[in-house]
RNA sequence: GGCGGAGUAGCUCAGUUGGUCAGAGCAGAGGAAUCAUAAUCCUUGUGUCGGGGGUUCAAAUCCCUCCUCCGCUACCA
């Protein structure tokens, strides 16, 4: 285990306000997809998600619901919590902002903060709509004939003034834009860096971080009259995960910090990409390595919302579609990083194209020739041919690729390749024809067989990150051990051994058929 | 308004630095095969590469202009 390269990766913590929908189950599913494949690779991972429960708004909600914030945090974080076991994560720990480690390291890094005389005491103004408890920007308002401000939503705005400490986030400018031109790969997709850039060199603000009109946050050190307001509070959650504020070497934080990958939506990618290497360069420390901001889905080309009652639940698609072919779909679907759609149509023509009809029939024509013509072992295998050369050395190359596209997040990439690789594989099975081998050459069927059986080991064996359960079936098909299943088993020398024997073949990704009234 | 991105076959999109770049997948049509989850394989595209103009021996790929769509333009997570 030494030697081990670590890898720390992390989900946005998620908002107990909110329900758990498909964008949640998305952004947490292409962390947990890269967190397998790098263990499956030989890193040492971690792998964190977690809930952000302070603020006003889960204030209120808890006031609503006539329970303490505490009890209604515990009560609704558990939303995300079950989220887990639905979606198959395998996070390695699950923050909340409102257990002690986090309000220990928030003050730790506040007072870090404030010893270098990046925090002040001033004072925050703005146009404030009581009614909807919100500050609105000049620009947003508007001015009725007896000269009353208008919120957008028609609540009356007044001027307020509170004190507040403000993070010198205005003297970082420069050395924000020289950071993220010393790491060109810091945010991405590319795009999304052009349009931070461009936000910094805009201008930069300093950043009130604190608030005395509520009371349910990490509280100030040394000014009982404030709580951190927001972001300070949300995005330490990355180290606290860490232990900060202990660094000492030994420790999670020196072995895993900075962070290889933040994975956001593109809604916070500003606070990840501008505020949080702020505040950790402001604080002496290293700033991640990655902010990758994927898009948002639509739903049968609607924008999903609460109103239009469309809200997708990551628990009904796995109830319709199945867990596996959900997780293929959305990380399959879309250029990741790109917005997309979910429609139905679209999501039934993967499972059945791509996953029953290319990669399960493989997998079950195979299997079954194999159980019916060898004995129900696997074949003894001759001398290969140049096709038979030609088809594992794809299968053999592809780890490689896989590993280069998900360097840079590219699940669709990656996916494709593996794709090619099965295609590769259904045309060699109708090459070789090994049923017609069966009376002609019964030798050369065995060898075809093998052929194919290796390279479904080698497919199965990397789409685990994809696909956990349903490449487990098909490995457990091929009678490999499970600890058997780690990429290094891709190397040479770990291919199949002929006569081991084979269960009977069961489907693994059954055809989604319309049910009438559907 | 400013900055940025996009407009390529019915659909979703690839097309680094200009010259097999007019492509892939899906859908559609025809055919082969029959091991398999009626799955697989082969064949098949007359697309003004958003409109117009220009540079060049040569442009989807460079320049100008126009049209359309989208994103960002700070304190709701």
């Amino acid at each position: 285990m030494a030697g081990q390269k670590p890898y720390y990766i992390t989900t946005p913590i998620y908002y107990v306000n909110d329900v758990p929908h498909i964008g949640h189950a998305y952004t947490t599913l292409a962390c947990d997809v890269l967190a397998r494949f790098m263990r499956l690779d030989g890193r040492d991972v971690k792998f964190l998600t977690g809930t952000d429960e302070h603020g006003q708004k889960v204030e209120k909600s808890a006031q609503v619901a006539g329970v303490d914030p505490q009890t209604f945090t515990d009560r609704v974080s558990q939303n995300f919590r079950d989220l887990v076991g639905a979606m198959n994560y395998t996070n390695d720990d699950f923050i909340r902002t409102t257990e002690p480690r986090h309000i220990e390291a928030c003050q730790a890094l506040w007072r870090v903060l404030a010893e270098k005389g990046e925090i002040y005491l001033g004072s925050y103004a703005g146009w404030y709509a009581v009614r909807d408890e919100a500050f609105y920007g000049e620009d947003e308002l508007t001015t009725t004939p007896t000269g009353r401000k208008l919120a957008p939503s028609g609540a009356e705005c007044e001027w307020v003034e509170e004190p507040s400490y403000f993070f010198r986030l205005s003297a970082w400018q420069d050395r924000l834009l020289k950071f993220y031109e010393d790491n060109p790969d810091f945010i991405l997709p590319p795009g999304k860096r052009n349009e931070v850039m461009a936000f910094v060199k805009s201008g930069l603000r300093d950043l009130s971080v604190s608030r005395t009109t509520f009371n349910w946050g990490v509280p100030v050190p040394d000014d009982e009259q404030h709580i951190m307001y927001v972001w300070l509070d949300a995005l330490t959650n990355y180290i606290t995960a860490l232990g900060y504020p202990n660094t000492e070497a030994g420790g999670d934080y020196a072995k895993y910090w900075p962070a290889d990958l933040h994975m956001v939506g593109k809604d916070i990618l500003r606070f990840h990409a501008v505020y949080w290497p702020a505040f950790l360069m402001a604080a002496g420390l290293e700033p991640p390595k990655r902010v990758f901001a994927h898009g948002w889905w639509t739903i049968e080309g609607q924008k999903m919302s609460k109103s239009l009652g469309n809200v997708v639940a990551p628990d009904a698609l796995i109830s319709t579609y199945g867990l596996d072919p959900t997780r293929y779909f959305l990380l399959r679907e879309v250029p990741f990083g790109n917005d997309g759609d979910f429609s139905r149509r679209a999501m039934v023509n993967r499972l059945n194209g791509d996953l029953a009809n290319d990669y399960g029939n493989l997998v079950q024509r195979v299997l079954s020739m194999i159980q019916k013509n060898c004995a129900a072992k696997v074949p003894e295998a001759g001398a290969f041919t140049e096709a038979d050369q030609k088809l594992l050395g794809a299968a053999g190359a592809l780890l490689d690729t896989v590993r280069r596209e998900l360097t840079v997040q590219a699940f669709h990439k990656a996916i494709e390749a593996i794709w090619g690789v099965i295609g590769d594989a259904n045309r060699y099975v109708d090459e070789q024809a090994p049923w017609a081998l069966r009376k002609t050459d019964p030798a050369r069927m065995g060898t075809v067989l093998y052929v194919l059986a290796e390279t479904i080991r080698r497919l199965a064996i990397l789409t685990q990150p994809l696909m956990p359960d349903a490449s487990a079936k098909i490995l457990d098909q091929l009678a490999v051990p499970a600890e058997q299943r780690g990429f290094d088993r891709l190397a040479e020398g770990q291919a199949l051994a002929s006569g081991t024997p084979l269960a009977p073949p069961q489907g693994v990704f059954p055809r989604f058929v319309e049910e009438a009234g559907n």
